[in-house]
DNA sequence: TACCAGGAGAGCG
DNA sequence: CGCTCTCATGGT
């Protein structure tokens, strides 16, 4: 009988493990140990990087891994993703800035949860957030020996079951009637995430946005990040400002506008390309201020 | 100290 | 439709 192992290793290529989970898509991951630590569905997991591949340990023996590869997304070729971008010039600058950004396949229940909690919030914020209600709402897991305590996530159910006032002790002020309501819905049966898969995407998006807190930013981030849903294409106010200054400077485009451009230009894996516009706008572009404000004057005049 | 953050909803014309 | 205001909270 195979009882599994703690250990496995994923051959793959042009991967950035630094970059994708920390690249706001997911918010659970910590560097530690030359590696990374984070939480997969009910299992502590450590990742590690190395040259053509991913090595990965977690507490318990595990016989089938199938669920990490997922996660992972380690079967996919970037470079046939890459292929499908325009080959203009802004997106060569930001897959050179890049290469090896990944989009993750996420649990939907704790995608969703975690962009109803991001909203206005710097991810620093969001990631703080999310720590604490996983620490006050999440089934403890079992982790290694001096290493920090980890929970899953919390379940709909779970946190179905909290009050207002608790949730907002995890500092997510007026997001938290949002969380709670769609928890309960969740919960309840009423609105079902996995009846999602098999709708059109446009039939999908527009049930997620039935649901109080999710808008259309929201909602393209859950089919993108959690449905695999590769041309949705979550349009922020990173990826818009990385929009009109790298494509439309001479202008004055309206959202509507950029959002017309956007699902006509970046093709079948629009997705993908606006993950890679997003981190390149901010690690590489550093477009601090982009009106100069008045305080600023009296400073500069000190100077 | 002010401004801003991987927005959404409600109220207005 | 498109604009503006508000929501809570911490980082820079």
């Amino acid at each position: 009988m195979n009882t599994g192992s703690t250990t496995t290793t994923f051959r793959v290529k042009d991967y950035d493990l630094a970059a994708t989970l920390m690249s706001g898509q997911v918010f659970r991951w910590d560097r530690r140990d030359e590696g990374w630590i984070g939480v997969v569905g009910a299992r502590w997991v450590h990742l590690r990087s190395h040259d053509c591949s991913l090595a990965a340990e977690t507490v318990e023996p595990v016989s089938d891994w199938d669920w990490l590869a997922r996660f992972l997304q380690v079967d996919i070729s970037l470079n046939e993703v890459l292929l499908t971008f325009p080959g203009d010039e802004p997106m060569r600058a930001a897959v050179a800035a890049c290469r090896g950004l990944r989009v993750l396949r996420q649990d939907p229940w704790e995608c969703l949860a975690s962009f109803i909690l991001s909203s206005t919030k710097q991810i620093v914020q969001i990631r703080q957030v999310i720590s604490l209600l996983s620490r006050k709402f999440g089934v403890p897991l079992p982790v290694p020996p001096s290493y920090a305590p980890a929970f899953a996530f919390p379940s709909p159910v779970r946190l179905a079951g909290a009050t207002e006032a608790e949730l907002r002790f995890c500092k997510m002020g007026f997001r938290a009637p949002y969380l709670l309501a769609v928890a309960r819905k969740v919960a309840s049966g009423k609105f079902d995430l996995d009846r999602l898969r098999e709708m059109p995407l446009a039939v999908a998006r527009n049930e997620l946005m039935t649901l109080p807190g999710v808008g259309q930013k929201i909602a393209d981030c859950v089919l993108l990040f959690a449905y695999g849903a590769q041309s949705a294409f979550p349009l922020d106010v990173w990826v818009l400002k990385a929009l009109r200054q790298l494509y439309f400077p001479w202008k004055r485009a309206s959202i509507q506008q950029l959002r017309r451009f956007a699902t006509g230009h970046f093709g079948p894996n629009a997705g993908y390309a606006q993950q890679y516009l997003f981190h390149y706008v901010r690690t590489k572009m550093k477009m601090r201020s982009p009106k100069p404000k008045r305080t600023s004057l009296a400073r500069v005049e000190k100077k």
